[in-house]
DNA sequence: GTCAGTGCAAACCCTTTGCAGAAAG
DNA sequence: CTTTCTGCAAAGGGTTTGCACTGAC
């Protein structure tokens, strides 16, 4: 997947999707994007160092935002611990718990279908893989 | 896997790994195994009908000296939503995500293992896999 | 009698909300 | 000018912590 690079493309995905490309929208997606995996706190802390002023509301609700648009995914890590994610499709994760870094699987190396079903009825709507590995011993 | 059934049973249970079994730590396995997932405050709520009295602080700090001793397990949902699982070991989940309820999928019946491996020299450490179904349509 | 466990309330962290001011169309 | 967005600070929910009290050995 390859995200838009420059903060014209962005507004201009922004626009396209009918979400109005404020300065700190496109900042907040910017951020993301070179990123990759970061905390709310984290993304603000960055805002706040290379972009004037971003407030911590504004940076949970832009990705509240782009979440509930699709723009966006979010994984939950721990109980305290929510990561957004610029990938929004269907994939799943690495988690370093030595590390605490979070890399990206792609969703056709794992096969969740080789089960025996779904229970009665239901349909598939996703799924949350998270694959702790560390170093050995 | 077949639980402790008797407060007896969680008591010798309790012993055998070291932790000293107070009526609240053998009270809130007791229920846990009852509900099998069930949040924190739940439990709370629950012991507080049938059981004097259990405050919300040594429920959570019980469930996390469980859960340090691998007795338990913890499934986290969303960013505010933590699931207590009476199993401990290997295992996976599907979440209803219309009646919230979560059952589980033994590990055999996913192949985690089918991909091309894990990053150089990393090991296995644990998976969490949440498998979100609903009605369709 | 000593040490571990419990209860309460306050503290904590992350996140959301209400409202007034600022910016966009 | 109207509507939407932002920032601040306050509130919120779930969880943890500090400390005195209770209970177990």
């Amino acid at each position: 997947m390859q995200y838009p690079t420059t903060r014209l493309e962005i507004e201009t995905m922004l626009r396209d999707k009918g979400i109005q490309p404020t300065s700190q929208r496109v900042e907040v997606l910017f951020h993301l994007y070179q990123g990759g995996h970061q905390t709310a706190d984290e993304l603000h802390e960055h805002l706040n160092q290379e972009f004037s002023k971003v407030s911590r509301a504004t940076v949970y609700n832009t990705l509240n935002l782009l979440k509930s648009q699709g723009l966006i995914g979010e994984v939950v890590l721990e109980p305290g611990r929510s990561i957004f994610d610029a990938n929004p499709s269907e994939h799943y994760h690495f988690y370093n718990v030595d590390t605490k870094e979070l890399t990206d699987i792609p969703a056709a190396q794992i096969r969740l279908d080789c089960l025996p079903g779904y229970p009665e009825g239901k349909v598939f709507r996703g799924a949350d893989v998270i694959i702790r590995i560390g170093e050995p011993g």
